[in-house]
DNA sequence: AAGTTTCC
DNA sequence: CGAA
């Protein structure tokens, strides 16, 4: 782990603190590649739109999502799930760009997770006053990757919980490239996004792009 | 319940 | 606003 990455040391602290060694926050990792990301996203949503998909209760969520890679996260009234096929188009989700990977890589690496091979990346989408309530991954098939998190846009709060949903999560700002990394002990964690304020973002406007790493397969 | 409403 |  290389502590240089870090911008914060007094929120570093609380992340890699005894009690969460494999949770990590990199601030402003993904700024370098921006513009390749931005239009490997637009490239993304033109073949896979996003779409507000619906809960099991039959909600619908306000966070629009898309998917790359092998494996996409769905929900509908019949559950959470991955599905390698986009439910709306019937065909694959678009490929994952060699960027996107290549940054899940590095970031996983710079967290102390080495050799990380994600196969899904699922996109979320926020607009002011979205939000994504307490919970946990587990719909991948094993908990030995980690997961790798990636902010674009304005900013948001991160809950940071613990393995039960009780425990008070932590709230950790996330601004415009920063990069959240969990596995290990932490990767049953719960967590979520409190609700969008409204924001201005030089090359997002006023919307929130995240980008969640996992290997489901 | 990866959501919503209600209550203090 | 957080808790139920």
């Amino acid at each position: 782990m290389t502590s240089d990455l870090f911008a914060d040391e007094e929120q570093n602290r609380t992340w890699r603190d005894e009690l969460c060694p494999d949770a990590v926050v990199l601030r402003h990792f993904a700024v370098a590649e921006q513009t390749a990301i931005l239009a490997a996203i637009r490239d993304i949503s033109d073949a896979a739109p996003f779409r507000h998909m619906l809960t099991p209760g039959g909600y619908s969520m306000s966070v629009a999502m898309t998917n790359c890679g092998a494996h996409g996260w769905v929900t509908d009234r019949l559950g959470y799930r991955y599905a390698t096929l986009d439910p709306q188009s019937g065909k694959p989700w678009p490929p994952m760009p060699a960027v996107f990977r290549a940054l899940a890589r590095d970031a996983a690496a710079s967290a102390g997770f080495e050799d990380f091979e994600p196969d899904a990346c699922l996109i979320n989408r926020y607009a002011p006053g979205a939000r994504l309530s307490l919970h946990q991954d587990k719909n991948e098939r094993d908990f030995a990757a980690p997961i790798v998190s990636v902010s674009l846009g304005i900013p948001a709060v991160f809950l940071f919980g613990g393995l039960q949903r009780r425990d008070k999560p932590l709230r950790v700002p996330l601004t415009h490239g920063d990069v959240v990394v969990w596995g290990g002990a932490a990767r049953l964690r719960y967590h979520g996004v409190l609700p969008l304020k409204e924001g201005v973002h030089p090359l997002l406007g006023g919307q929130r792009i995240n980008l969640t790493f996992r290997k489901a397969g």
